[in-house]
DNA sequence: ATTTAAAAAATGAATGTTCATTCTTTTTTA
DNA sequence: TAAAAAAGAATGAACATTCATTTTTTAAAT
């Protein structure tokens, strides 16, 4: 267990270093001294700071999903109306995705294999408490269509990920007119 | 390389084996020796089928996906309306993924992992076609919103693996409510 | 301010294990 | 009975993690 003494940057760059190597090779070819070299770091370093590789997975997956949920969530108040509370966290979320790409592709991949254990995953899930709030409040008012939070997410939100993987890719590339569509195509999906 | 001799069904074995160890753990989790064992097999058997494991893994994939491909397409005709074949494919594919949810999994994984190599994944794509087709036709009768194909696979199709995906970790239990919203929603969100 | 020694942090080089793959032998098939 | 298929054991490389030292930091004493 690492005394907070001195380097939240050697930290900092260990997470930065498994946020590149898991995207660009997986998980399974993310060596521990491949992850040390980038982060300039002597493998046994990485003891200091995690338990084990497994922790050092868990960690990175639940400090960039929080990135992600206060960037979501930053410019957002309760007191707006839910069509435009719903437009700016969507448009936040688009803007994080499509901008810290390298993030956002690291949280599809941990989203999608068994990576990470299923507590880490769970405090990743609570994060989005803002979102359901928004939606309980969309449908009592029949603004929003009167489904399960599972399909909003997964007709509202959970398309940018597949856009920002594609995109990633190199299979295409998306601009300010792909945005606006896909906003537009996010809500008519979820609005009553 | 194998001669085709005799067991076809030794091969298939191993590709089951390899969908479900690789949905269970991971592939970083799951060895040949493992993968062997699960198929009832020699670890050097395996090399008689295929040249490594990056190859296994590749096949399996374009494997998968043909299957996924063909059922989604088994009773679709050109012949119907853009409206009529969007909801005959959409359903079968809504089926394939939460009936045969192992494969659909495995999909997942790959989709949004780097294990899989370039030409496998373009092969994969490939096999899309007839639902591009109907596309082009859904936007030059001005039925189906003129946007990327991207954004229309995105919004109208990639939500279901989300759903399976949450799904499969019990997380969430798809009822035939939840089909019929799934469908209203990929359907208001690409329809003009 | 400077010195000093104890504690903390960091390191490179082991360690022991696990794994993909190959080798040699045995079994099955034609 | 020869060729193909399959097997189990062997091989060597790669890996996660630990160990034994060295370097750096902290702060108490001069």
């Amino acid at each position: 267990m690492p005394k907070l003494q001195k380097s939240i940057q050697k930290r900092d760059a260990l997470i930065r270093a498994t946020i590149t190597l898991v995207n660009n090779d997986g998980f399974h070819a993310a060596p521990m001294s491949k992850i040390a070299k980038m982060a300039n770091v002597s493998p046994a370093t990485i003891y200091l700071y995690f338990e084990n590789k497994q922790d050092l997975v868990n960690k990175t997956y639940i400090e960039v999903k929080s990135t992600f949920t206060a960037y979501a969530f930053k410019t957002y108040s309760p007191t707006l109306s839910v069509t435009e509370g719903f437009e700016l966290i969507w448009k936040r979320i688009a803007d994080f995705k499509l901008k810290q790409c390298e993030e956002a592709m690291f949280l599809a991949q941990c989203d999608n294999t068994p990576i990470i254990d299923e507590p880490s995953r769970q405090e990743g899930i609570r994060h989005l408490q803002p979102l359901l709030d928004l939606w309980k409040r969309g449908k009592d008012e029949s603004v929003i269509k009167p489904i399960s939070d599972y399909l909003l997410y997964a007709y509202a939100i959970n398309p940018l990920s597949f856009l920002m993987v594609a995109q990633q890719r190199g299979e295409f590339s998306i601009d300010k007119t792909h945005i606006e569509a896909a906003y537009q195509a996010a809500w008519d999906a979820i609005k009553v």
